[in-house]
DNA sequence: TTAACTAGCAACCTCCAGGTTGCATATCAT
DNA sequence: ATGATATGCAACCTGGAGGTTGCTAGTTAA
């Protein structure tokens, strides 16, 4: 059963197709996530089937409307989708966002692997 | 030359030795990134060697302060380190903490594969 | 057909993040 | 010694994030 294993090489000078004119915004997502009761819904959301504002809001000690604000932001950037389903309307995690996050931090982490082995080089020689 | 590669496999479930207790609060981590000016301040100071508060504001359009208070908030989370040299401030990137930001949007990840198998178990059963 | 449940909208409040300015202080260059 | 440079500190301002309450309207179950 493939698990759909994600496996990167970071360092990798020639990212030719997927990083073409991928200067997005990357800050909105990370501020999307830059809030404890966000993440909490995230991973939420994360761990199982869609559920509506009522249900997401119970375990939280905030107001249904509180909740509802925060689940805008997150829906805002994309790390989650709505659907209406009959009176309720149900949020479901989209794990998109999310990876580019990851790759992104990739990236920087990349650029910082590369400066140290220039740097390294520079006071070898 | 090794260059420290990055590979893991996110889809595992016995996490032993590096998710210990780490229930760390990640939310500060992603607040910090979640600014442009601090993100373009984070891929900077990755990309080369220290450099001083009045070298970073160069580029910036905001005051030498409104720099200074960015800085100061990602070295709140450890994403920059500052040390003194003679008159001038130099920051450092540190990449600790988005590796642990990395990690932590792998464990969501897996833990969102884990949720569509069993969902999709469910649904074939 | 009601009563209970789910959600949206609007007004409002409070606080702090992000930014500025002005002044003080340490360090460097000449 | 002195002027230029680099930073720190404190006060201040403003907008928007995060939260609440009250009311309205659609949907479901009895």
């Amino acid at each position: 059963m493939k698990v759909a294993g994600r496996s990167r090489c970071s360092t990798f000078k020639n990212m030719s197709a997927s990083r073409k004119a991928k200067q997005k915004n990357h800050a909105p997502v990370f501020a999307a996530l830059g809030d404890e009761t966000r993440l909490t819904l995230v991973r939420r959301l994360a761990n199982g089937e869609p559920q509506s504002i009522s249900q997401l809001t119970e375990g939280t000690e905030l107001t249904r409307q509180a909740v509802t604000k925060h689940l805008r932001v997150l829906e805002g950037v994309g790390i989650v989708n709505s659907k209406p389903s009959g009176r309720e309307k149900l949020f479901e995690f989209n794990a998109h966002p999310l990876n580019e996050l990851r790759d992104y931090l990739d990236l920087v982490s990349s650029q910082w692997d590369d400066a140290l082995s220039r740097l390294k080089a520079f006071v070898e020689d």
